[in-house]
DNA sequence: CCGTAATCGCAACACTGTTGCATTTAAGCT
DNA sequence: AGCTTAAATGCAACAGTGTTGCGATTACGG
C-alpha cells in the first residue's frame, strides 16, 4: 500500500495546507480520472473554493512527489493508490465509464525494465495504462446485445 | 513493421490529401514527439503552410487508425514504427534529448492482457510508456560526473 | 474532364495552463 | 498562545491549446 500522502508532504518539507488537503480528498473519493478544472468544481459545489492556479501547482507537486498520476486517454489525474517503490504505474481505464483502478504486477515490471535495458536504454520510470471495459460495463453491454 | 500509413489511409477510404501526406512526412523525420503546433512550425519553416484546425483533425483521424500515438510525458504526437497487432503500443523517451523510440515484446503484451483479465477487466488495447535515458545521452552525463 | 463527397482554411471562440506579485498561512520557536 | 518567516495561495492578466460552424477547395471515381 502506498504510503499516507500527508506523511509523503511532511517527510519532504513541504507544508500540509488546506488546499492540499482538500484536493487529495476530492482524488480520493473519485472513482474517474478529474482535470484541474474538475476538481475546481466538485470542491466548488462543496462551498470550498480554491484558484485554478493553486490546483495546477497542486498537482505539479504531487506528480513530482508521484503521488497523483496522469492519464492519457482522459488528460485527468488519479491518486495513486499503491505503492511504487519500482517507479512503476499501471492502470486500467474503462472507455465507457471512465473507472480507474491501479494495479501491480511485479513481474511485468522487471520485464519491462529488462526489456528496455536490452535496448541500450537506461529507464527510471515506466507506466502503462489498459483501455477496455470494466466488468459493470461489459455485463451491461453484453446484456444490451442480448435483448436487442 | 507497420503497415504503409497511406495504403491505410486508402484502406479505410479516406483520401490521401496533401496536407495528411505532409504531416506524416514531418512526423517521419522526428526523432522527438511533435505538439500540433511543433508540426505546423516545421511545416511553416519549409514554406509548407498549414492551418493548425487541419492538423488538430489530422492528428485525431492517425489516432484513431493508431497510425500515430500521444506521449504522456511530452504531450508530442509519434508516428507508430511498428505493427499493433495486438492494440498494444511501447514507448521508450529519453527525458533529457526527447527521442522517442517505440518497441515491441509479445510476452509482455500477452501477460499484461492476461493481468487485467484476471481482475475482472475487458482489455482492448494498452500502451506503456518507459521514462529514462537513451545511450547517447547517459554516455554524457557518465563522462560528466567523470570530469567533475 | 466533370461531379461530388470529403477535406481544408478561416474566423471566432472556449478551454487549459502560466507568470509575477501582493497577501495569507503553516509550522518552528519562545 | 503569540511571534516570525519562508512557503504557499489568490488574483489579474496573459499565453497557449484545442474546438466549432461554414464556405471554399480538392481528391478521386466515373
Amino acid at each position: 500500500m502506498v504510503q499516507d500522502p500527508i506523511r509523503v508532504l511532511q517527510a519532504q518539507g513541504y507544508k500540509v495546507t488546506r488546499p492540499r488537503r482538500q484536493v487529495l480528498e476530492v482524488l480520493e473519493e473519485a472513482e474517474e480520472s478529474l482535470s484541474p478544472y474538475d476538481i475546481q468544481r466538485l470542491l466548488h459545489q462543496q462551498g470550498k473554493h480554491l484558484n485554478h492556479v493553486t490546483i495546477y501547482r497542486i498537482l505539479d507537486l504531487f506528480c513530482s512527489l508521484n503521488l497523483v498520476h496522469r492519464i492519457l486517454s482522459s488528460g485527468g489525474f488519479v491518486k495513486c493508490t499503491l505503492g511504487n517503490k519500482e517507479g512503476c504505474h499501471r492502470f486500467m481505464v474503462c472507455h465507457h465509464c471512465g473507472t480507474t483502478q491501479e494495479f501491480v504486477n511485479q513481474q511485468l515490471c522487471l520485464q519491462e525494465s529488462k526489456s528496455t535495458q536490452n535496448l541500450g536504454f537506461h529507464t527510471e520510470y515506466h507506466f502503462s495504462e489498459s483501455s477496455g471495459l470494466c466488468s459493470n460495463c461489459y455485463r451491461k453491454q453484453h446484456q444490451k446485445r442480448k435483448n436487442a
